[in-house]
DNA sequence: CTGAAAGCGCTTACAG
DNA sequence: CTGAAAGCGCTTACAG
């Protein structure tokens, strides 16, 4: 491949001129900048981005963490990533994909990260990719709040996860439903956390007694119950509980699935035995199923976009003004998988 | 961040001696990568990968580039990304997700693009994708196999389409279906033009006349149609040839949804009235779906592993003999969407 | 608007 | 096993 050199010498100029052609940094006269053009066309050449980027410090990429299992990640993952692959093309950058399986970070050839900033999806508490990166000095944006004594100035982009459970709760409550069991994230997550608290107090308020055995969470990733969440512990519900459940919040479209097939292998109806909402689900999946699901849309996509938007201002890409912490609005989406409590 | 420079001093060593120690490319005394561990602990002093990358001339990143509509991708890929990531993990290199829109190549800023290898998802015909790899020489593998005439040495992971489309052809005919629809993927990718030659021949091999109303592929994954695909293409077969279709093989799981919910809703059933195969779709999915689909499971992780190891032998980083071009294997998978055709 | 020179932080022959 | 020095291919003050 051609370097500066090449071009600067066939050119009749200096690098430093052949620099600037390039990067637009300083101006160059018109009829330099098209000899410099065109030599470089001819011999093929573009800046070696390794080499800029050892001078400008800057790598022009971003990691996106995403915590995985083995061979699976879901919609959520999926659309997130268009997000940020998306809004970072708008930036000039690139992405950089690490799923790390949580707490087993390792820099591979032992040395630094290249990259510019980080995103990082679903982080827990004491998480090793989070001391990574604040040891390293990268500025990074997590998905999903983070309680982590030791670092300040944590920005986050996240839902509104107890608005998102209030509205959940109080649309099956206003539909009569006082049974309501709860498919929830993990419990080592924030956010299957301020879902619990949520969920729990929403009830409360309304007089309704909360059944524990009624609330599930998400098993870890790494085990492997955590794919057939929502099967079992359905089915198990609906023996010990005959009629004491009247609607399932179920966390994903996969767990939805497995609470649907579970009622329907028990002989009962969606909706008119048991209503089944789905907090997060891939919206074609949830149309599709029938019954179509009534669920919420995280719009993960946008979580993905905003958290790209939010790094940019810490990287002083972006100008101006920004809050440390941004809240993506959910959608509420009806269709037909609830409906009033059956009073028989 | 800490510098060799500092290592060496503090160290009392030369910065050759330090870079010995963590690149293990030259032996080092006991004693001196003692001491030198030590010191870049304290200093938390790691390598510089921009500054190594300059001398050695390899990111140690691949980039992984898929075409992709805005907002989407499915399982396959999904999957297909899992298998890339984690067998590139093995080999201590990174992947770097570019997510081009098929024909919309833009080197961002300009530069040099900072990876040793490539993976090519769903080649096409005139791919600016493979040219512009070519053109920097940076070495790739496709998945798909492409033609292009100006480039040779085209390494190719692959599904054996022609065997899998026969594969299901011949176990349709052989539960007694003769009128087979079919949503084949794009006429643009290499996968359908290979598939539809197949499915062709094999009907003709067994004497039945080929339906050309009834064969249809995949829109263009940047039109609106891409999405709904396969609803209506089913609604319309079904009503202008009622009982000319008793077996529909749908691409993967989001057309076969759709066509399992036309099928419903012009009041005939699966398998009963019609059978569904579906080529790739997502096992949950699939298993998750009444009724569960039988259907192919094309392996997308471990062609991306596989396109990941080719990748390597390119690279030189995996050694000894290898076959340019590798086939995944697929595994047929049987649940409860096809039955012999139902004779009244 | 342009050039000459120093420097980014490493690795790598070369010499010992 | 270790060191001194050159060099990877750019960018960036500095000077004009």
């Amino acid at each position: 491949m051609a370097k500066i050199d090449d071009v600067a010498r066939l050119a009749g100029v200096s690098k430093g001129t052949v620099s600037n052609v390039f990067s637009q940094k300083r101006p160059t006269s018109k009829k330099v900048t098209e000899k410099v053009l065109q030599v470089s066309k001819e011999l093929n050449y573009v800046p070696n981005h390794i080499a800029r980027s050892l001078v400008t410090k800057k790598t022009m990429a971003i990691g996106l963490m995403i915590p995985h299992r083995k061979f699976f990640f879901s919609m959520f993952h999926n659309q997130f990533i268009n997000g940020v692959l998306l809004e970072a093309s708008n930036y000039g950058y690139r992405v950089l994909l690490d799923m790390i399986p949580t707490g087993e970070v390792k820099t591979p050839s032992l040395a630094s990260y290249p990259i510019d900033g980080a995103i990082v999806l679903g982080p827990t508490e004491e998480d090793d990719r989070i001391n990574l990166l604040h040891q390293n000095e990268i500025p990074f944006v997590t998905v999903g709040r983070i309680i982590n004594e030791g670092i300040q100035d944590v920005s986050t982009v996240n839902n509104d996860n107890k608005g998102i459970i209030r509205y959940i709760c109080e649309y099956l409550i206003g539909l009569g439903h006082h049974n309501i069991m709860f498919l929830n994230a993990g419990d080592r997550m924030t956010v299957g956390i301020e879902r619990m608290e949520e969920f729990v107090r929403v009830l409360e308020e309304h007089g309704i007694t909360v059944q524990p055995e009624m609330i599930y969470s998400k098993p870890d990733i790494h085990s492997d119950e955590y794919i057939k969440y929502g099967y079992d512990e359905t089915m198990r519900t609906l023996k010990s509980h005959p009629e004491r459940v009247t609607a399932i919040i179920a966390d994903d479209d996969r767990s939805a699935l497995s609470a649907l097939n579970a009622i329907n292998e028990a002989g009962l109806s969606v909706p008119e035995d048991i209503s089944l909402f789905v907090i997060c689900g891939d919206l074609t999946m949830m149309h599709q199923v029938r019954p179509a699901l009534t669920g919420m849309d995280l719009q993960p996509s946008e979580l993905g976009v905003q958290s790209v938007r939010l790094l940019m201002h810490k990287l002083g890409v972006l100008e101006g003004e920004y809050d440390n912490n941004w809240t993506v609005p959910s959608k509420f989406i009806e269709r037909d998988s609830c409906a009033p409590v059956n009073k028989t």
